[in-house]
DNA sequence: CCTACTATTGCATACGTTTGCATTGATTGT
DNA sequence: ACAATCAATGCAAACGTATGCAATAGTAGG
């Protein structure tokens, strides 16, 4: 029921919109910030020693009554250091990249705020970029970071083999993955252990009483959807189970989970529970479901993947996978951190482990 | 069931990472970035002019010919601005900050998405800041954001009267406020309308056989939960439908409604329709009313506001106001780069209309 | 053919900071 | 008392780009 979706636009009172109005017709910044120079006037010490006065690293060559003589004058003068510039110099930008697929998705944010939260503490900024589209325009996002020199960049967006991140090692600038990894392995990633969300999934189904298990897998060119394929064979094979029967969505999307829930009920319609490699395909799934006249979990249980809020208030509640999104952003952070102290060394793996949320969409098979 | 959350660290095969690794020790950049200065001496051309046939706006100055020279001297070597040293010259960083009181509130990533849309197509990088704590808080935030020389701000966590907007303005660099507004209207803002949107929820209401309606308010220190109970409060007159009948949260959480819709329930016992301030207050009265006994909408109809993901999904589906979060985000840019271009300019407030989502969280009172 | 333009390019400085090196006193060891 | 050392500070050259101004050459007007 659309009600009205035109917009207003009214203007308001001005107040201090004025105050610097009245002067030259083109002035950029009428109170032409204070820099170094002014400070070292006050202070009556060369600009090298403001310099070195205000920079916790170079402090100790200078002595304690010019510290405090530079600290008055540059508290008193309202003096801010100019990090652009300093970056230009220092050769260190002090600012990291972070390359989403889509932050509207629910698992990003969590992320962004972890990253962000770590890198914050050692004095990083954080430049966001979303980068939905096809790897052309990656390649785009990617170039801009590179403009602005970035002094790192975090990739939430990597397929299995991702061009973004040759270029990142081609150009000598420090990169790690997040939630997502790479096959080669040329960089330092942090991901959840899929293989074990899996057999936490498959156990529990089999617990139930569960013998005929379906995957309804994520894009396999991801590594997500890959690994939780994977991840679902070994389990089912380990706990005896057919581990074929498995069908694609084309997206981590609620529609594309529909489609291929809807594909799966009918290819492998004895299947008594369905493994969903995320949450939203496991919602497509309730709408498949729901269509083909099935219930949940009394025809067929349903298990989801990574915890998206509000997953535990809809009907009925999804028995899922919860994973560390926050912790993952702030363990690439860390990692980015570390490589960028030493570029040198071996790239990493960290693996967060996961942590089965059990709810109501899963249930023992009917005994029919 | 906390399964494991220990994590997993392992070294990875490392290939790449020696290609640069055995030079000198400590040479942070090995394949030293190529500068204007590599493409003037391959087009045989200065500085100066390699500058202006790369910058659109001044290319008009140069000849065709050396045009084309400089373009292929500068694909060959693989030359790419530096915008840190672009914008220590021209005095601006071509970047603007967004600070967000919490990235993981639901709201929040579509205003991003669509600042980011907008700003990326003129060029503007997006600096991403959390600050979720005191005042004192954001002020450091703010502080970071201007040494890194931001051209200019959005402002989601405005409060009715903000220091950080004051601050802005002072230091006379643009701000617009999204989402939130401020009462001074000292900058230009873009909000939802929520006069509008109580009007539609109490007609709802109203028209279902209403007559007992109660507000369960968000802070009123904020714009939001201020603007909506006034909103309610109109709306509740204009129906000739008691307003008093209010209870405020003390957060936009789920928690904070629990809390205060208990109260409520106390409070106004013969209410047969709650009109939260947002979605998550909403949700936290589902649970109040169900500790109480009470059926939603059987017992008590509830409304909701902002239509976050997967609140139509829940048991029973939340009646809303859908809000236009990414449209605001990319007013909000919009105003913006307006507000470069011509800081002078009255700030404006764009008012951007909500739609009503009626599902079954709301239904006529019981006749009893 | 000379002058006054215009179009094109180069020169040099500025942006604000960092940092290697030189300079200045002062202090220590012998 | 003199050299050697050291601590504290200043000097000046970067970092990579943008831009006002000067210089050059070519062109048109008279």
């Amino acid at each position: 029921m659309r009600v009205n979706t035109a917009l207003r636009r009214g203007s308001a009172f001005t107040g201090f919109a004025m105050m610097w109005g009245m002067r030259a017709p083109n002035r950029p910044k009428p109170p032409s910030r204070v820099t170094i120079r002014d400070v070292a006037v006050r202070a009556r010490v060369d600009i090298s020693t403001v310099s070195r006065a205000l920079n916790p690293d170079a402090r100790h060559l200078i002595s304690d009554e010019v510290v405090v003589r530079v600290m008055e004058a540059s508290k008193a003068l309202g003096y801010r250091k100019n990090k652009v510039a300093s970056a230009l110099t220092r050769g260190r930008s002090q600012v990291i990249g972070v390359i989403l697929p889509d932050i509207e998705n629910s698992v990003f944010p969590p992320m962004v705020r972890g990253i962000e939260e770590r890198l914050a503490v050692s004095g990083y900024a954080v430049l966001i970029a979303n980068a939905a589209g096809a790897a052309a325009d990656r390649e785009r996002v990617l170039e801009q970071m590179f403009e602005r020199q970035v002094d790192g960049v975090v990739v939430a967006t990597a397929s299995r083999d991702d061009q973004m991140i040759r270029r990142c090692i081609l150009e000598n600038i420090p990169v790690v993955l997040v939630n997502r990894s790479e096959e080669h392995r040329h960089a330092p990633e942090v991901v959840n252990d899929d293989f074990h969300s899996m057999q936490l999934a498959v156990a529990h189904l089999v617990g139930l009483g569960h013998r005929k298990i379906a995957h309804l897998a994520g894009p396999l060119h991801l590594s997500t959807g890959f690994a939780r394929w994977q991840g679902f064979q070994m389990a089912a094979q380990s706990h005896r189970v057919a581990a074929g029967h498995m069908v694609e969505a084309t997206e981590f999307t609620r529609q594309a989970g529909l489609i291929a829930c809807t594909e799966l009920l009918k290819r492998y319609r004895s299947s008594t529970a369905i493994v969903a490699s995320n949450d939203l395909i496991a919602l497509g799934c309730y709408d498949a479901l729901a269509a083909a006249g099935l219930r949940c979990p009394h025809d067929i249980s349903v298990v989801g993947h990574n915890d998206i809020p509000l997953v535990d208030m809809i009907n009925p509640p999804l028995t899922t996978l919860r994973i560390q999104h926050r912790e993952m952003g702030r363990q690439a952070a860390q990692l980015l951190l570390e490589r960028l102290a030493s570029p040198e060394a071996k790239p990493v793996r960290v693996t967060l482990a996961p942590e089965l949320m059990i709810r109501s969409s899963t249930a023992p098979p009917r005994s029919g």
